[in-house]
DNA sequence: CCCGTATCGTTGCACCTGCAACGGAGCATA
DNA sequence: TATGCTCCGTTGCAGGTGCAACGATACGGG
């Protein structure tokens, strides 16, 4: 009982790959976080959903939930404050009244245009810090575990670089 | 550089390094917390204290937080539940008596020789669905990207499987 | 020996998040 | 039209987390 773990049974914290998933993730979230909290005044839920208006206008509440995986009561505190902030505006549904559009306002998406480079080159700092070979893994293994756990994602998301093809 | 991603100010949050990875870790992180909680009564941050001192026993408070990178009050938090439960037990250190050292009882290294089988189980079918190729993508991809954020590693992490060769 | 500073772990507080319940709205059926 | 079921977004509540302040202890300089 009190042996040596057999070699298969034998633990180590720091290389166990969902801890260090985690702790890379929250690092990184942290790190991003810091580059536009200040500046721009949003948490990382707001974020997400401005990234995904950004993308996608209008947007119901609830698509973007399941874009960015976040709780629906999340998405809907974060929509309240970039409300309150000027970021965002509803615009009601005349199909459904259930939902209500979303989008950006044009004080939303003048900010949006500044917030952008900002996290692009953070992202950038990022895969020059891996260099081509290990981004080139990165990328590889990202996509196969989202695979492996059915996450949303798009399709040929593996090109990064522009110059990738399929 | 011809590698980095688009210069571009275009912005999708599917592609996005940052996002990718939190959604990935937290989905792994809940994932592998259900095969355990529900059997062993324990949340994350408890899991890392108990996984902390299977490895390295009698530990201070301190260092597991720091080999975690955890904040000291979610590992006191943690321990002191830990302790309620059974798992933990507190020894006043003779020579520093602001730190307590951490170790496991009898009955906790017990269950922690039971929840080491359930927690690799995870990894390997995580491993498995990835494949080999993209297992050894994604952990020379960790070690540069701990390099590169300054998280702690051990040395030769690489090598997950004990035949894996390189 | 005393006092100021530093460190360790705990705790009050504020904030964030998930869950579940809710009201409002659509929709199918009779 | 009436009824029952479903779906959308909000909100009260409970639990978790970080931060900062705190008490206790250690340690060095005067």
């Amino acid at each position: 009982m009190a042996s040596i773990p057999a070699p298969e049974d034998r633990l180590v914290l720091l290389d166990f790959l969902p801890f260090r998933l985690y702790r890379l993730a929250t690092e990184v979230s942290r790190e991003l976080s810091r580059t536009y909290s200040r500046d721009f005044g949003i948490d990382i839920p707001e974020w997400r959903v401005i990234a995904t208006l950004g993308n996608q206008e209008p947007a119901v509440a609830q698509a973007i939930a399941e874009a960015t995986r976040m709780h629906k009561s999340t998405v809907s505190r974060a929509v309240a404050h970039l409300i309150e902030t000027g970021w965002v505006e509803r615009v009601p549904d005349r199909g459904d009244r259930r939902q209500l559009l979303l989008r950006l306002t044009d004080e939303g998406r003048a900010r949006y245009a500044r917030l952008v480079p900002v996290v692009l080159d953070y992202q950038a700092r990022l895969v020059e810090a891996l260099g081509p070979e290990a981004s080139g893994d990165l990328l590889r293994a990202l996509d196969r575990l989202e695979d492996a756990l059915g996450l949303e994602r798009r399709p040929g998301s593996a090109d990064l670089e522009s110059d990738a093809a399929d």
